[in-house]
DNA sequence: TTGCAAATGCAACAGTATTGCAAATAATTC
DNA sequence: GAATTATTTGCAATACTGTTGCATTTGCAA
């Protein structure tokens, strides 16, 4: 189980909550938010804890915070190793507003662009929405 | 007083509460959130007096959503004329981390981007983070 | 195995937002 | 201008999301 090994990589104690909440993530395959995580695992864990096991996660640069269009905060695991000084999700989100479900586009960097004004550019933030591949079936 | 007649063109109707509103917005030339909003007018409308405004001109065009990295709303004035069906803000917001002010960046168009997956592509939002010329000079 | 730091659960609380309903206000018709 | 109707507003109640303090438990290392 190589969850434990990269919870552990991040100073974090792999604990069967932080497994559990990870197994979860993983399997998932697209952003959560801690009310979706909660209705989960709830019965299992907290659901303070649930909150303090994202953002020990988010700090350590397990996961990393996706926002919609509503601005429901969710989280999805990093594909690349970040840490707790910075985050590497440089790439856009999907978000489907049909069956609400986002999901980050890992290969596809987020267009550089020129900004009139000289202000002081220090990340950007991309989310496309539309209707994914299970919707458009339907 | 062109106010009015913008109210009036969307279909509401011109209280002193919708006037002052819109003045605020209009005088800010920044996104503003509910509670700034409140904070301002709080003594004279009531709270959620200003949430249900805020709606009607969002749902009206008048206002557009703007949300921040942590999942803030803010409103802002729509400078193209927006209606009930359909919002053109299509242009990017630029969101200060120093001062935590949002603005529109009028003239610059959110890039296209390709996506791999054949997904459908409706919308796209983007946000930009850096510091503004206000605070870059502190 | 003992001692310490980290993690958890519970309770309380804070902030943001929504809904129902009665009263007030604006627009419409006569 | 008065009466009628629909919209808008204020208040109360409620729901949802998220945070903090503190006592207890758990994991880890000496």
């Amino acid at each position: 189980m190589e969850l434990k090994e990269l919870i552990k990589r991040h100073n974090l104690r792999p604990t069967s909550n932080r497994l559990e909440v990870l197994k979860f993530y993983r399997k998932a395959g697209k952003a959560v938010s801690h009310g979706e995580l909660d209705a989960e695992l709830g019965e299992q864990f907290d659901r303070i804890t649930l909150y303090r096991t994202l953002k020990a996660f988010e700090d350590a640069g397990i996961l990393h915070k996706v926002y919609d269009e509503k601005g429901i905060v969710r989280y999805s695991m990093c594909s690349h190793d970040c840490d707790n000084t910075q985050h590497q999700d440089n790439h856009i989100h999907f978000h489907c507003t049909s069956c609400e479900a986002t999901f980050c586009i890992e290969n596809v960097e987020i267009p550089q662009v020129q900004i009139p004004q000289n202000l002081i550019v220090e990340s950007r933030y991309m989310v496309i929405n539309g209707t994914c591949n299970n919707c458009k079936r339907a």
